[in-house]
RNA sequence: AGUCUCGUAGCUCAGUUGGUUAGAGCACUACACUGAUAAUGUAGGGGUCGGCGGUUCAAGUCCGCCCGAGACUACCA
């Protein structure tokens, strides 16, 4: 063995585990050192790796579920630079959007309505800008804490000029290729406020109450044709209709019906005119509304009578037509496709009649369904010859209605004096008249209201900006099925329902602080102009400056700032010379996520290369919340398949929530929000890091318990931190040096080869679950590793080999595998656990180099002995029913026994067994082990079915097969052994039972202690014979000098001389064994003392026994 | 309301293409070990696998319905 030149170094001690204080160690030798950055540096050559950070918003502070979709990312940057990758890891921030506004206003005590009059555009949107980053402080410091690799120095901003830009670019391209497009939408519109409101809005609380609505079920007369007649022959017939917003009948240009509703055709008579009418209605709703009858009588029922003439199925009646119910005006388009009977998939039978009065001006879904099937929604021209809805924004009706005229659908819109009679119950008096109002009633229903002056909510068309993503549907569709979703369900159910239910993107929002939207059109609309990049703005202002419109160019000056209002400034030149002004619209903040690829890197303007030689796109991976789903995740896929026909990342983890430890969801409200910096502090980032990805599955919720980061800290560090402090007090003593040269790993001992085995197992094991991107399996894997395999037994059972005997060949090699396990481990566990990796990884390396700069361990596959670790199982199971064995016989373990007997079946099985026959011998201090075969006499055997084997053999049969196999005798067990088959008689039919349907298992042995567990049996022989009985003795003796040794403080490696007294059958034991206890308590002397010594008294198996010992100097 | 996820011991989680004694850790109790020692080992109790129904010789596992928790989307005549 050549000496090293490190040899007089030695293994740090590393005292008591304090995870937080190593961690900061950790973090300021990173700084100093420059590690992240050196980990990039040093793969600069290499075949990058694509992560995209998913901004967050940095005006609220980071919570405990911040750390979770952190560390997920964290930890495949780490994995896969130490796997050769190149790993940039660009930090960004998310900057726009409501959130930010209304903090702002909350802040400053305003509402929207008073931007423009108590405070400008200019002095709300700063506002927004100094808010939006003011947490950016504590998000860096918890990213860095966390040991977040992320570069903090550059990061995307979205409100920057440069960001803006290549949005505007990205638009511009949307709108060159037909994607971007002016349209109708119905959405929740506030009357009183002026105001469309946003999903957000509607969902503040209180925003949802209980109204009293006139509520009407209408007739609408069909109208006579081909397809009618052959329905219901010349039977004049209604259709039953019921609307709780009577106001919108007059907009009604369809009915929709449920295609696989059944329909009954009943005659009965309109209670308000007492005519005998026929109408349609859901079959599951006439218990509602009639008595059945089988003849109208006069008598008086509490229902209405009714006959059922026919029944119809839903699918039907699409197509039918009717005649308007209230023709106060015609839609503008194709009027000849409205009032028919169309169908959708929303209609129930729960409320109302199965048949859905669709007014496509003022419902989402009606608008959905009416464009489906072709049908108009009721539009009119004005005298500027535009197309409105019937009521104007105001909510009042349009000039032209009849006695309707300029009334406002809702009293409660009214300022002064509302009239007696509202809107609706005028209708239903109207229809009620005509015989037309089938049942008239007041209704509660949830309404929702504005949150900022209480009056309805009505839904109504708005003007938005759409991008057309239906347009694009199928290949969304397709390129989802290239992107590897964890899970896959996500991917599959959640986000693939979505796309197969895609709507175009509303991209409109009526506010001030976000991206404007780059389009200027003139003023009757007709044409317009995107424009997509500065440079091409400033030319274009130049144009206006020439026809007139602008004095100055803003764009010159090094401060303009693409936000409103100074963009709303910019008055633009159509090509023949017409005004154009900004359409006043901000793009939904979404887009600014999805456009991230892009927009980090100023793409075209800079970094082309980047994006179109797909260095830094598409993504390899990105992980998020599972809420994402629909929103980040949607825009990145959207706009890279609109604008690509790409995917925008392959790989992506959706990770579930972090709830509280009953299961409840974090809210600072409730006060079970767990601060991160707290718990950090308390166990450290890498025990939170370790816990969260080992507990559960990402993608699960996590229910969150300090309890658990606990265990980790104590269980998985702890047993690391021991193993490690074992390790670097023996290899001290010995002065062991792992850089000096390696003991070849077929020269090592069993458990040696067993414990190498079982590492690269676990090399190749973590290998194959990162790469299915499967986090949790990998830690578990390690964790058992370990804690089970190298603490639990390999350093239990090798303990002797690191303390006694020479510095030779035996024990150098247990030195280098211990160091070669811990040193793997680091290695395996960096990515998870950064900090205490890297500093156990130092400390047994003894210098300063990280284990993040490393590569990741091979696996050598030459190392991996499948025999050997089923013999180790072997030999674990073995001993531990021996010892439960001991335990049941009240045996200590230091009481040597004779022998241990096991019965085996297969040959081998018996050849593993003899291999590891000395482990179990020590592991249970037995003389002998015998492995003999299990058809041995004494061994009472039972025959044990294998259902899967005889499953698809006898079917049916199966139970009683089971029991005649269950009832063998044992000569039937001997005949079965002997031939290897035997048969069932099943009534005529004779069974052939082949070796392998049946496993033969030793239940017991004659005259023995056993024990088994599944098929494994052992047999303990626990006669005490006197040379036993001596011999544990002096074990024992052994025992309690070394407790002495310890009490009165004497170094592991002090030699001591020892005097006795005690009776004649301890001191023959002990005599007995006097070199092997001398070895054991390092004595150079052991001798008996006939006089009456000075010293201490002991008990040895419950004899006295006085004991002088002295420091031999 | 729809879509998705989850429901297994007091707690946190495993549980292979369905195969007959449903596992582990924590906690609890008892014991053992005592040169890894503020460590460790062994044993024990503890389960109608959310409920009901179905398919099957056989269901924690497959199917249907329901209940509970959560998320997202939508908000209805």
């Amino acid at each position: 063995m050549g000496s090293s030149p490190n040899n007089n170094k030695k293994y740090p001690s590393l005292g008591k585990l304090n995870l937080p204080e190593i961690e900061k160690e950790i973090l300021s030798f990173w700084k100093e050192q420059k590690i992240f950055e050196k980990s990039i540096e040093n793969r600069q050559n290499a075949e990058p790796w694509v992560f995209f950070e998913g901004p967050p918003s940095a005006n609220g502070m980071p919570g405990i579920h911040h750390v979770m979709s952190r560390t997920i990312k964290d930890i495949f940057g780490r994995y896969m630079t130490l796997n050769g990758k190149l790993v940039e890891r660009k930090g960004g921030w998310d900057t726009h959007g409501l959130p930010v506004e209304l903090q702002v206003e909350k802040k400053l005590g305003i509402t929207k309505e008073d931007i423009g009059t108590k405070i400008s555009i200019e002095e709300y949107n700063n506002a927004c800008r100094e808010d939006v980053l003011k947490y950016k402080d504590v998000w860096d410091e918890l990213t860095e804490r966390i040991g977040f690799w992320l570069d903090l120095d550059k990061p995307y901003i979205t409100y920057t000029n440069e960001y803006i830009e290549t949005i505007w670019y990205l638009l511009k391209q949307l709108f060159e290729k037909g994607y971007l497009y002016k349209g109708y939408t119905i959405q929740p519109y506030s009357p009183a406020a002026g105001t469309g409101l946003s999903s957000h809005e509607l969902n503040q609380p209180g925003c949802y109450r209980d109204v009293k609505d006139t509520s009407v079920i209408a007739q609408f007369l069909l109208t006579e044709n081909q397809q009618k007649i052959k329905l219901f022959g010349d039977k004049k017939v209604f259709a039953l209709a019921w609307t709780t917003t009577p106001w919108t009948l007059p907009s009604n240009t369809a009915l929709t019906i449920g295609g696989k509703i059944n329909y009954a055709l009943v005659k009965t008579v309109n209670p308000y005119v007492n005519e005998k009418i026929n109408v349609l209605i859901a079959e599951d709703l006439l218990p509602k509304y009639f008595e059945l009858v089988d003849k109208l009588s006069s008598e008086k029922t509490k229902k209405l009578q009714g006959i059922v003439l026919q029944k119809i199925k839903g699918i039907e009646l699409i197509g039918l037509q009717y005649q308007q119910l209230m023709p106060f005006a015609t839609p503008y388009e194709t009027p000849e496709n409205a009032f028919q009977i169309i169908s959708g998939d929303f209609v129930t039978t729960s409320d109302g009649t199965g048949i859905v009065h669709t007014a496509p001006t003022f419902g989402a879904d009606d608008a959905r369904v009416a464009k489906l099937a072709g049908v108009p929604p009721m539009l009119v021209k004005n005298q500027q010859d535009e197309l409105i809805p019937l009521v104007d924004k105001k909510g009042k009706f349009i000039e032209g209605l009849g006695f309707l005229s300029n009334k406002y659908v809702k009293n409660e819109f009214y300022t002064q004096t509302p009239p007696e009679k509202s809107v609706d119950v005028e209708i239903a008096i109207y229809l009620k008249e005509k015989g037309l109002a089938f049942k008239v009633e007041k209704y509660v229903h949830s309404y929702p209201h504005c949150w900022r002056t209480d009056k309805p909510v009505l839904y109504y068309p708005l003007e938005s900006w759409f991008v057309k993503t239906t347009a694009v549907k199928q290949k969304l569709i397709a390129n989802n099925q290239k992107i590897n979703w964890k899970p896959k369900t996500t991917g599959e159910g959640r986000f693939g329902h979505w796309l197969q239910n895609l709507v175009d993107w509303n991209l409109s929002r009526s506010r001030y602080w976000g991206t404007p939207l780059p389009i200027w059109r003139t003023e009757d609309g007709k044409q317009s102009k995107c424009i997509g990049s500065i440079s091409e703005l400033s030319k274009e202002i130049d144009k206006s400056i020439e026809a007139g419109f602008m004095v100055k160019n803003p764009c010159t000056n090094a401060n303009f700032d693409l936000h409103r209002p100074f963009i709303d400034h910019i008055t633009l030149a159509s090509e023949d010379g017409l005004r154009m002004h900004r359409e006043p619209d901000l793009i939904d903040v979404w887009f600014d996520s999805g456009a991230m690829p892009y927009a980090q890197w100023h793409y075209p303007f800079d970094n082309k290369e980047k994006i179109q030689k797909n260095i830094a796109f598409p993504a390899d991976f990105i992980a998020e919340g599972v809420d994402q789903t629909r929103g980040w995740f949607f825009t990145l896929h959207a706009i890279s398949t609109l604008l690509f026909d790409q995917v925008a990342f392959k790989n992506v983890i959706a990770n579930g929530l972090v709830l509280d430890k009953n299961g409840n969801k974090m809210s600072k409200r409730l006060g079970n929000a767990v601060d991160p910096f707290q718990t950090i502090e308390k166990y450290g980032a890498d025990a939170v890091r370790w816990y969260m990805v080992n507990n559960s599955p990402p993608w699960d919720n996590l229910k969150f318990d300090l309890k658990g980061v606990e265990e980790t800290l104590r269980k998985l560090f702890g047993t690391l931190h021991n193993t490690y402090s074992f390790f670097e007090l023996y290899a001290n003593i010995d002065g062991f040096d792992h850089s000096a040269k390696h003991i070849s790993k077929k020269n090592r001992d069993t458990l040696d080869q067993w414990i190498l085995s079982l590492l690269n197992t676990l090399i190749e094991e973590v290998m194959v679950h990162m790469e299915n991107y499967d986090i949790t399996n990998s830690t578990r894997a390690i964790q058992k590793f370990v804690i089970d395999d190298l603490s639990n037994w390999y350093i239990r059972l090798s303990r002797r080999k690191f303390w006694k005997g020479e510095f030779g060949d035996e024990k150098i090699a247990a030195f280098q595998t211990l160091h070669e396990c811990l040193e793997k481990v680091c290695m395996l566990m960096s990515s998870f656990s950064p900090f205490y990796s890297d500093y156990l990884y130092m400390a047994l390396t003894r210098n300063k180099n990280s284990v993040h700069l490393q590569n990741f361990p091979k696996c050598q596959l030459d190392i991996i002995n499948k025999d050997l670790e089923t013999k180790m199982a072997l030999a674990q199971i073995y001993s531990s029913m021996v010892l439960g064995i001991r335990k049941k016989e009240k045996i200590k373990v230091r009481q040597p026994l004779a022998k241990i007997m096991i019965p085996v079946a297969d040959k081998k099985t018996k050849e593993l067994l003899l291999d590891v026959e000395g482990i179990i011998r020590a592991e249970t201090n037995t003389k002998e082990v015998q492995v003999v075969d299990f058809q041995e006499a004494i061994f009472e055997q039972i025959a044990k079915p294998n259902f899967k084997k005889l499953g698809p053999k006898v079917g049916k049969n199966m139970k009683f097969v089971a029991q005649k196999i269950q009832e063998w005798e044992r000569e039937d067990i001997n005949k079965f052994n002997k031939e290897g088959k035997a048969s069932v008689q099943l009534g005529d039919e004779e069974i052939e039972i082949s070796s392998d349907d049946v496993e033969i298992v030793v239940k017991d042995i004659h005259g023995w202690k056993t024990e088994s567990t599944g098929s494994h049996t052992v047999a303990l022989d626990i006669h005490i014979t006197e040379n036993l009985r001596k011999e544990g003795d002096a074990r024992e003796f052994v025992n309690k000098i070394q407790n002495l040794r310890k009490e009165i403080g004497l170094d592991v490696t002090d030699k001591i001389d020892i005097k006795f007294d005690t009776n004649e059958s301890l001191a023959l034991a002990i005599n007995e064994f006097i070199d092997y206890i001398s070895l054991e308590v390092l004595a150079n002397s052991i001798s008996q003392s006939f006089h009456k010594i000075e010293s201490i008294e002991l008990e040895v198996n419950g004899q006295s026994i006085n004991v002088d010992i002295q420091k031999n100097k």
